[in-house]
DNA sequence: CTGAAAGCGCTAACAA
DNA sequence: TTGTTAGCGCTTTCAG
């Protein structure tokens, strides 16, 4: 660069310059530009090829200002990093596609707090819709939400009251069924071990379920353990260890999540146990990672790409059942017994 | 809801709805709410309670265009289901939080036009800064960031022509190290394990810069096998068991990434095969999951979270160089022997 | 098929 | 400390 201030040098193109460059008015230059209206077949030519030249990017905050229109939707989830989150993603990305939306992304580390100031931030851009994890918000972003006047999409999880729509599985219903599975298939003394997060509400309502599902075979939780930060994998061989040396009785161990589950039953076979003879195990979530291991680990599908499909679509209008809001639609996962739960 | 149209309804709250409900001016509201100039404590107070009370979010959408300010930093990344991207993510926006800047993403697949699409979609909101992946892009994408006018961070990758600026390390240099590493340690049938995309340019990178490091020893990649798609754990098995009943005498295999090394390793512990004596294993990227498994994989860090800081830092002007562009910061990585390379 | 005028909701710059 | 005026760059609406 030789000029001396290298950035505030440049003045973005506008409309003008391409209108001027064309010699096409500002106003038909704007209807080339989005396929909108009758052009002639020459005058779209000349003006593209203007705008090509000159290399015009359009300003959206105009336009956006002047349509009252914005091809956002704002979609909040508490982490990237929980492999969970971006399958949702990807459903969300592969849906909206088609429509001429944008997803943008923020990220609220399971915090409500943090959700609450994202959303203002992002509510302050006027998307289309929001779609965002869980049911749990502060009191100042549920009015936020319901104030916004767009189509707002709470999924993941349906075990609670919705703004508006919300897509997701029933954690709740999920701890019950595993429990069920794992009495039928004569497993009695049975530990939970999870994530201690305070906020992990979904993990938090598999664990209430679960210990529904046991009360009703007359069964309790002989152990608990919880973990917070660092390799799950890792955490997951370490809080196995811990609770089978405190019960080295127990015959069932429930994690809330696979990778833990996953580092679980690698220590498990490194110490010679029986799995699944004499200690069953399992995880939640159906992630990729499982099919790779010595042994299938029991698990849960929680219909992640399906979710954000479904809510893309409410978003973006399209939903199947027609209907304009208020939509409730719950999924159901299949459990997938693997190689470590016994057969009855 | 009672309304016909539900949606259609609620017209959003303006600064003049607030200028009403408090009595001050729609000038001073706006100040209040941007905390910028001087304002008498109880005009403040009046005007900060009628925001609250009506549920007022400010429409940034028109201050953008007003100030030509907007506190977006686009960041684009090839996918989100790499486990590498999350972190360099959550490194921009650790770094971002206190600067009022905020991050949007997008993901391009692995794919250049798909990255040109993004691009084009995400300048014409007018960012503050752009932070992409890698130094290939399409000469369309180029001149667009060449023409933004504002701070572009090339990430990941050094090893080419930037933009502007770029931090990263070097691929081929990565290779190269690891070759050299591998040869002194006394390994001479080698095998590179990977990924067939074609625009894994850091991955193809690192093979060349591995195979340089060969022919130094006068050596020459024995095998190579690639794959796509699919449960990288499990491919990771697959693979080494391909290429080991190829080559049954291959004394060392360098995988593309650490989760089909992972599946390498575990494959090559059932199977018996004395690790690191007889076969050597390395990955790369350093991931967290290593440490759970029952050897550590030797691999290297990628600097993942400190290059997302940086060339958030690069972006929100706060660089350490206090240079104002065209910075070049290459991070050093280093190797991790961990128990799957024998020591010379 | 093309153009002119008005204004989206906010903030910079200036005035009081 | 507060208010007034004039746009920001685009699209809507309506007229040709």
């Amino acid at each position: 660069m030789t000029s001396d201030k290298p950035r505030e040098t440049r003045r973005a193109l506008t409309l003008r310059d391409v209108s001027e460059a064309s010699g096409v008015s500002e106003m038909t230059v704007s209807r080339v530009l989005r396929n909108s209206g009758d052009v002639s077949a020459s005058t779209r030519e000349r003006v593209l090829e203007a705008a090509r030249r000159l290399g015009y990017v359009p300003n959206k905050i105009a336009g956006a200002l002047a349509s009252q229109r914005v091809n956002l939707v704002a979609v909040i989830v508490p982490s990237l990093s929980n492999l969970v989150f971006p399958d949702v993603l990807s459903g969300i990305s592969a849906e909206l596609e088609e429509t001429g939306l944008q997803p943008v992304f923020g990220v609220s580390n399971y915090s409500a707090e943090r959700e609450e100031a994202v959303l203002y931030e992002m509510l302050s851009w006027r998307p289309t819709g929001v779609i965002l994890a869980g049911l749990e918000h502060t009191d100042a972003a549920r009015a936020m939400l319901r104030n916004a006047g767009i189509p707002i999409v709470e999924i993941m999880d349906v075990d609670g009251e919705p703004v508006d729509s919300v897509v997701g599985i029933s954690h709740r219903r999920a701890g019950l069924a595993m429990a069920r599975t794992i009495v039928k298939a004569g497993y009695r003394r049975i530990a939970f071990l999870g994530t201690k997060m305070p906020h992990d509400h979904r993990a938090r309502k598999r664990m209430e379920g679960f210990e529904a599902g046991l009360a009703e075979a007359g069964l309790e939780l002989v152990d608990r353990e919880f973990y917070s930060g660092g390799s799950a994998l890792k955490k997951g061989r370490e809080m196995t260890e811990a609770v089978l040396s405190r019960n080295p009785d127990l015959d069932f161990l429930y994690y809330s999540n696979d990778m833990i589950g996953a580092g679980g039953l690698l220590w498990c076979l490194e110490q010679g146990i029986d799995v699944p003879g004499r200690l069953g195990l399992a995880g939640f979530n159906g992630v990729d990672l499982l099919e790779g291991l010595p042994k299938r680990l029991a698990t849960m599908d929680a219909c992640r790409h399906k979710i954000g499909r479904i809510a893309a679509r409410i978003v973006s209008g399209r939903s199947e059942s027609g209907q304009i809001g208020g939509e409730r639609i719950e999924l159901t996962p299949q459990i997938q017994l693997g190689d470590t739960i016994r057969q009855a």
